[in-house]
DNA sequence: CGGGCTGTTGACTC
DNA sequence: AGAGTCAACAGCCC
């Protein structure tokens, strides 16, 4: 499940390999994931040369001479730089390169590969009503996000139109070591709370970023990330000790989703 | 073999 | 506003 740490070390990687290449050729195996027909998705981006990556939240943002390609690998995928000798067994899409590399597109089917013109960004609803990126956020940032608001804080904290990037993997230990357990109401936040909310963001996803993100998930050159198991607190830890207090670590249901807790050190009141 | 679970997002409902 | 459910159908685990 690629979140930011994952995305944000993807948008490194394919800065390095890709600015400067041109797209030669176009493949599409799996045309759902476009927002436009295959033919005209193809005629907008061969002969483009890429500008730039970046991202916002899980959206990859490539920047290229004849506009924008926006990929989001929904809940997993491999993003690979390869050559036509060595195409991996499974790809949605196949950028070739001028350099005579490929650019080899996979994930499950609820990804996206959408093309948006120079100038149109603001036009790409899904992009558009995005939060800001999760890591640069302050407290400030925070608890302005937060007043008058009342739902619970890992629903907020999810949901990418208010903070972009954090999805439900990594959500387990920012609440964790903000102390705060996944149902609490954003209400009811002291401004203590905020303030270590606001520093857990940036601790539960710097390191991951720094390591070139999770190990179950792999880099464009097809090597898994430095962020082991180990490095998670307690995030799927079920019936492991608290690495704070030593609790048996929960596994509970929270609305649609699962969440891992200390009992011990995220009270509900 | 098969059912249950998981992750993302938007649409939709209450 | 916010919570819940569903649907888009892959892969893993038991």
């Amino acid at each position: 499940m690629p979140e930011y740490p994952e995305i944000h070390s993807r948008a490194r990687e394919m800065k390095l390999a890709l600015v400067t290449r041109s797209f030669t050729n176009i493949e599409v195996v799996q045309p759902r994931c476009l927002n436009l027909p295959k033919t005209r998705f193809i005629h907008e981006l061969v002969g483009a040369k890429v500008l730039d990556v970046g991202h916002k939240g899980k959206w990859l943002m490539v920047e290229t001479t004849k506009g924008w390609l926006l990929l989001n690998l929904g809940m997993g995928g491999e993003l690979l730089l390869v050559t036509r000798a060595t195409l991996p067994k499974k790809y949605r899409l196949l950028f070739d390169l001028d350099d005579g590399s490929c650019f080899a597109v996979n994930f499950w089917w609820f990804g996206y590969a959408h093309y948006v013109a120079t100038g149109e960004l603001d036009r790409h609803e899904m992009t558009a009503r995005l939060g800001p990126n999760a890591l640069p956020i302050t407290v400030e940032d925070l608890g302005r996000m937060i007043s008058g608001r009342r739902g619970g804080v890992k629903s907020f904290l999810i949901d990418q139109s208010n903070i972009a990037g954090i999805g439900n993997a990594y959500v387990h230990d920012i609440l964790f070591l903000a102390r705060l357990h996944p149902l609490r109401t954003l209400d009811t936040l002291s401004t203590e709370d905020v303030t270590r909310l606001a520093e857990a963001i940036h601790k539960g996803l710097q390191p991951s970023a720094d390591k070139g993100g999770a190990f179950y998930e792999v880099n464009i050159h097809g090597q898994g990330g430095g962020f082991t198991g180990d490095d998670i607190l307690i995030g799927y830890k079920e019936g492991k000790d608290c690495p704070n207090c030593g609790t048996k670590i929960e596994k509970i249901k929270t609305g649609g989703t699962s969440s891992f807790i200390c009992p011990q050190c995220q009270k509900l009141s």
